[in-house]
Formats: structure tokens, C-alpha cells, sequence
RNA sequence: GGGCCCGUAGCUCAGCAUGGACAGAGCGGCGGCCUCCUAAGCCGUAGGGCGUGGGUUCAAGUCCCACCGGGCCCGCCA
């Protein structure tokens, strides 16, 4: 489709246009391509655009085009070019066919190198569907820029001090609470049930509130029961909130924890820089005597909300503080780094490390060019105020950006469920007031109502294959649902619409492949061909080819722009496309020449629409 | 008080970055389509003029300003 538009833009270069803009038509009755430079010459040359685009098109000279055939003019002004279709289509399927699964991936991204965070929820409980929009977006991302050459390295940040871990030391030590959960229980799911619990309890305790202040202190000295239990702990729940992150397709090469950027000294280097550019001051007198703070003054926006303290007045460092030394580490500009040790390995057989002080393993992150930050957008002023400190100490030439996604809020009848009552249309979720509804529950949900969808068709199936089928449409509906709406855009989940199978979701798009490979299952012959069998072809097999054709642009535009939600509208286009094809173009049973065109068109639908796919995460079956 | 985000059909949302050709989907409503490659599908129909008011422009849902409504953030918490 690039060559379309490269094309048109040299025509009309050629005849005297400088910069022609040239964009693909949003309707196909308009050509494939038009340009509206018409209307831009209109106002300098005086004449109306109508006028102008005729005498452009009469000096287009067509022989020097290739795939283009005619330009039209239309109404106000517009040029619109149209191609040979015999041409494109074969130019189209072969460049799929040839490339297969590197079709749709401009190589944009040899020799440069990316760190994604994403996930980070904190270990004291499981993942509800808000951290699983975390996940799912950040592991969209790491599937994009791998497919598109960058090397990749994806982070994830344990944040194992404070405040939620001391609860459950509380829970666990002094008021009783087993360190196994009741049979059915998830270890994370019981913590995050037992820090809800536990955390009103002890705020309206001052012995307990006094202990709370005890274990923080404590969780700082390296080495002490208190630091070696709490490693115990959050260990166990990572293995739970990791098994529902695999679930979900995503994977990690490494664990960061909080606690480690002080203990590897990460801090304190930062801090000496910070020091040394004059970029914080000791507060001498009011309010925040005894504390060191970020001077944001020269900031444009930051500097009207105030200093940021980064050291507080007990010596002990700020969360802002801690995550500024990471955003420098991941960019690369430290002199220190952390040794890890192995912690597991992902489904794909890759090692997940994590940081450990007496640590056997190096892992060198390098320069990277990108640093990726999925957080949700309540986080905003602190990531701003990490992105200044950073740039200030010299950023490594790297950019470092806070990807920004709303919260996932639960709707009032799910809200109600949970016996929470409202007056507004939703509720926030709170881990700490325990209002959340964790991800495995909805993914179960899902699979059942994938199982009775599956033993209404297939009652011969295999419970194996009803467990593999159902899994893969649970994981697909959930992750697509994620995916699909605006990052900027709250979600407000209701478990009853999102577990709906139809219309705009994930078993909608994996219904288009099952009938692809149905198609290529039962063709009597297995000859394809890539040239058209006639010079105009059906409506429906256009649409879907150019639908095709679209997708190298897409994939380098979400690149540049980081716009998930436009590879998910993709992909539903694609099948859209592949349905109405489906619909009025019979393959099976077609004349020869024409069942052997459909066929490689099939073939060509399949792997583009597994291409995007894999880029979703959406895992695909064969039959279902 | 300051900063940020959102406001498009009854409901859920796309379109806004690079303004352009009649404003699109899904759900729900109504009416159709399984002797034919899986009907988790397809087709038709009703339904909005894009929160409001200004402005810029040949052209504004898209850009600018103000206002209204909803949400978030401004802690020696993370």
C-alpha cells in the first residue's frame, strides 16, 4: 500500500506539485489513493480547486505509472487514483506468501533496544482485571517492538517494602492469621483478602499502628527476620501473580526489587549526582525541615505544585526517590548495577531473574533507546517529576516515557455483588478497602462459557481439546477486551457484559480464523495461485486484500504513536473483512482458477490475521 | 486554588496525532438468512449531528479559547 502512495506522490510531483500529500481514502468509491492538493494550491493560484485538479490530472503522465492506471477528479477538488487490481492483488498475496510470519513487520527496529515495565503490582496480593490491563498492554507492547527487530528486555518492579507488606507481617505475627490459606485459596488472592481485613483493623489500633512503624524500619535492615520473612512472602505471591501473567500470555526476563535499589547502592549514586548538579537542597526550616527535596522550580507545570521530598527527615528515602534511581539504572547512565539470581523461567523456556545481594548472575541492560513505563495515569506528577530528574542527569540520550492507561473501575451491578452500594454509575477499585475483582475468577467465568458454547457443536470433542479450545477463547476474550479501548479511557468492567462471546470480541476474531482453516482443511485440491482469475475482482475479496495490505503501516504507526487500540481494530477489520468474503465468495467448489486465487487469498487472510494476532497475544485454535 | 484526562446513537465505544468527500461499529429493538466452506456468523431497518458557546479555516467531531458535567492527581504513602 506504501508503494500505492510512494506512486501517486511521484506522479504528481512530476507534473509540477511540490510535498503532494497523498493518503489512502477512507472509501473505496474515492480510488484507493487521493490527494487534496488541489485545495491547498487554491487559495495561492486563485482559481477554484475544481479547475486545478483537472489541470494537474491532464498532465499526469500514466505511462510512467506502474501499478497506478487513472486519476479522477471528484466534487470539490479531490484527485483520486486508481490501480490495476490484477496487479496489486498479486503483489499483495505474494509479499504475504513469501514472508509469511515476517509479513506486516517493517524491520524498523535493527540494532536499537528497548526496557519495558509493566505489571509491577505490589506482592501482597493477586492481579485484579486493572493490573491485568497493565499486563496485557505492556506485554502487547514487548510482542510489537520484538516483532518490528528491537531487542527487548521486560522488567518487572516488586515493590517489597512499606506500607501493604507490613500488614501482612501484622496478620501474620501478631494477630493469628495462618500462612496457609483455606483449601480453594490462592496464597495471593489470600493476602490480598487478609491486608483488606487486617488494615482496618490496625488503624484503629495504636499498638498496631506502632508495630506497623517498627516492621517498615525493619524491612530496610538487610538481613534481619523481619527482611528474610518478608523475601519468604513475597516470594510465594509473586509465583501466584506470575502464573496469572503467564496465563495471559506475557513473560519477564527480569525482577526488580524495591528494596534493591537501596541495597545495591543505586540511591545513593543518584543522590550524589542529584547533589552534585545542584538539583536538590536541604530544607533548613518549615514544614519540611530536615528533609532533602527535588527543586522543580524551573519546571514549567511541576514547579506550581512544589517541591518533591525525596529523603525524608528520618533519612529514609521517598517512593519518588527510589524510582528515579531505577528510571536512571534503566536508562543506563549508573555506574552500579544489580546481580541477580534465577527465579523461574517463563512457559517459552526463557529464565526470569531477580535481583538478590549475594546474586551469582549479571545482566547487562545496556543503552537503551526507549524506556517504557506502564503505569496507571494517577501516577502522572511522580512520573513526571522522575522523567525531569532523569533528563537533568543526562537521560543517556534515551527517552523515557510514562505510558499512561486508566484505571479499570467496576460497574455498579458488579459493585453491588460485592456488596458495595453507590450513587454514581461505578466504583473505584481499592485493594486496600477490598473492592476488586481479580482476574482469574473472570477468565474461569469465561472458559465455562466457552465450554457450553464448545459442547453445543462438538460433542465428540475430548475434554483435553475442550480445555485447550476453551483456555485459548477465555485468554483471547480477556485480553481483547483490554486491548481494545482507549488507554486513556477508563474501563468500567461488568463481569456480565464482558462475558459476553459475540459481537466485537475475541471469539468474534478467532471465529474468522477457525473458518480460514476450515476452508484450507477440506479444499479438494491444495494448488493455489496468487494471480487473479479476471481483471475486476469482487467487491468482497478487494476489501479484504486491501485490508491486507494495510498492515505494515499499521504496525509502524503503533510503533511511533504507542496506540494499542488500533492494532485491535486491525484485527477486527481483518475478520470483518474475511466474514463478508466468507459470506459471498464461495471457495470450495468455485470454478477451478477461481478456487485456486480464493484459496491462496485464504492462505493469505490466515497468516496475516495469525501475524496480528501474535502481536494481541490472542492465542489462536484451530477449530472451536 | 493548581495540574491532567474524559464527554459522539437507548447502552458500550471507534473516528480527533497529519482538519477534507454522506459521522461509524458492537449491544439492545424490529424484520430476514443454516439442502451451501462451523449461524460464536451474515443481511436489512429504525436511531445521533458529535456536552454548550465563541473563534481560526475554502473546510472542524477533529485545531484554539471559555464554560458546563464526570473522573484522577497535588502526603516527610507507595
Amino acid at each position: 500500500m506504501k508503494k500505492v502512495i510512494l506512486e501517486a506522490q511521484q506522479l504528481l510531483r512530476e507534473t509540477g506539485v511540490e510535498n503532494p500529500r497523498v493518503e489512502v481514502t477512507k472509501d473505496p468509491r474515492y480510488g484507493e489513493v487521493s490527494s487534496s492538493v488541489a485545495f491547498e494550491l487554491a487559495k495561492k493560484l486563485k482559481k477554484p480547486p475544481l479547475e486545478i485538479a483537472e489541470e494537474i490530472v491532464s498532465r499526469i503522465d500514466f505511462s510512467r505509472a506502474n501499478v497506478i492506471t487513472v486519476a479522477e477528479v471528484a466534487k470539490p477538488g479531490y484527485i483520486n487514483f486508481k490501480i490495476n487490481w490484477k496487479l496489486f492483488a498479486q503483489d499483495i498475496l505474494d509479499d504475504v506468501l513469501k514472508n509469511g510470519r515476517a509479513y506486516g513487520f517493517p524491520n524498523i527496529g535493527a540494532g536499537k533496544h528497548v526496557l519495558i515495565e509493566h505489571t509491577s503490582v505490589n506482592p501482597n496480593k493477586a492481579l485484579h482485571i486493572g493490573h491485568a490491563r497493565n499486563t496485557c498492554l505492556g506485554d502487547t507492547l514487548y510482542r510489537l517492538f520484538k516483532r518490528l527487530g528491537y531487542s527487548v528486555v521486560i522488567a518487572n518492579y516488586i515493590d517489597d517494602s512499606g506500607n501493604q507488606m507490613a500488614d501482612l507481617h501484622i496478620a501474620f505475627k501478631k494477630l493469628g492469621y495462618s500462612l496457609s490459606p483455606p483449601k480453594g485459596e490462592r496464597f495471593d488472592e489470600y493476602c490480598g483478602r487478609i491486608y483488606a481485613e487486617v488494615n482496618k483493623i490496625i488503624e484503629n489500633n495504636a499498638d498496631l499502628l506502632q508495630e506497623k512503624r517498627r516492621v517498615i524500619a525493619e524491612l530496610e535492615n538487610v538481613g534481619s527476620e523481619t527482611f528474610k520473612f518478608n523475601r519468604e512472602i513475597v516470594d510465594l505471591v509473586l509465583k501466584d501473580q506470575l502464573s496469572t501473567c503467564w496465563r495471559l500470555g506475557a513473560r519477564y526476563d527480569i525482577l526488580n526489587r524495591e528494596s534493591d535499589v537501596l541495597a545495591f547502592n543505586l540511591w545513593s549514586e543518584v543522590f550524589e549526582s542529584l547533589k552534585e548538579r545542584g538539583l536538590v537542597y536541604y530544607a533548613e526550616e518549615g514544614p519540611k525541615k530536615g528533609c532533602w527535596l527535588i527543586s522543580l522550580s524551573e519546571h514549567p507545570v511541576l514547579s506550581k505544585e512544589g517541591d518533591e521530598v525525596l529523603v525524608k527527615s528520618d533519612g529514609t528515602t521517598t517512593y519518588v526517590a527510589r524510582d528515579i534511581a531505577y528510571a536512571a539504572w534503566k536508562l543506563g547512565i549508573l555506574r552500579r548495577d544489580f546481580k541477580y539470581n534465577r527465579w523461574g523461567k517463563n512457559p517459552d523456556g526463557s529464565y526470569i531473574l531477580i535481583t538478590e545481594m549475594d546474586g551469582k548472575v549479571s545482566f547487562p541492560i545496556g543503552k537503551a533507546s526507549l524506556v517504557v513505563n506502564v503505569i496507571d495515569s494517577r501516577q502522572k506528577r511522580p512520573q513526571a517529576i522522575v522523567k525531569y530528574a532523569v533528563e537533568k542527569l543526562g537521560g543517556g540520550g534515551g527517552s523515557y516515557i510514562h505510558f499512561a492507561y486508566e484505571v479499570v473501575s467496576l460497574s455498579k451491578r458488579d459493585a453491588e455483588k460485592l456488596g458495595i452500594s453507590t450513587g454514581g454509575r461505578f466504583v473505584q477499585m481499592s485493594g486496600r478497602e477490598g473492592i476488586y475483582i481479580n482476574v482469574e475468577p473472570v477468565i474461569n467465568l469465561l472458559k465455562e462459557r466457552a465450554k457450553e458454547e464448545i459442547l453445543k457443536r462438538h460433542r465428540d470433542w475430548s475434554r483435553e481439546k475442550i480445555e485447550d479450545v476453551s483456555e485459548k477463547i477465555a485468554v483471547a476474550t480477556i485480553r481483547y477486551e483490554l486491548l481494545k479501548s482507549d488507554a486513556e479511557k477508563m474501563i468500567i468492567f461488568d463481569s456480565e457484559e464482558a462475558s459476553k462471546l459475540e459481537g466485537d470480541t475475541g471469539p468474534y476474531l478467532l471465529y474468522s480464523y477457525v473458518r480460514a482453516a476450515r476452508i484450507l482443511e477440506k479444499a479438494s485440491i491444495k494448488e493455489f495461485t496468487t494471480t487473479p482469475y479476471n481483471e475486476e475482482l469482487e467487491e468482497a475479496e478487494k476489501n479484504l486484500i486491501r485490508k491486507i495490505a494495510y498492515m505494515p503501516l499499521i504496525m509502524e504507526e503503533v510503533a511511533n504513536l504507542l496506540l494499542i487500540k488500533r492494532i485491535a481494530s486491525y484485527a477486527n477489520e481483518l475478520a470483518k473483512m474475511f466474514n463478508d468474503f466468507y459470506e459471498k465468495c464461495p471457495v470450495i467448489g468455485s470454478k477451478e482458477n477461481i478456487m485456486q486465487f480464493r484459496l491462496a487469498l485464504v492462505k493469505a487472510f490466515k497468516q496475516v490475521f495469525e501475524n496480528v494476532c501474535s502481536v494481541l497475544g490472542l492465542p489462536l485454535p484451530e477449530e472451536m
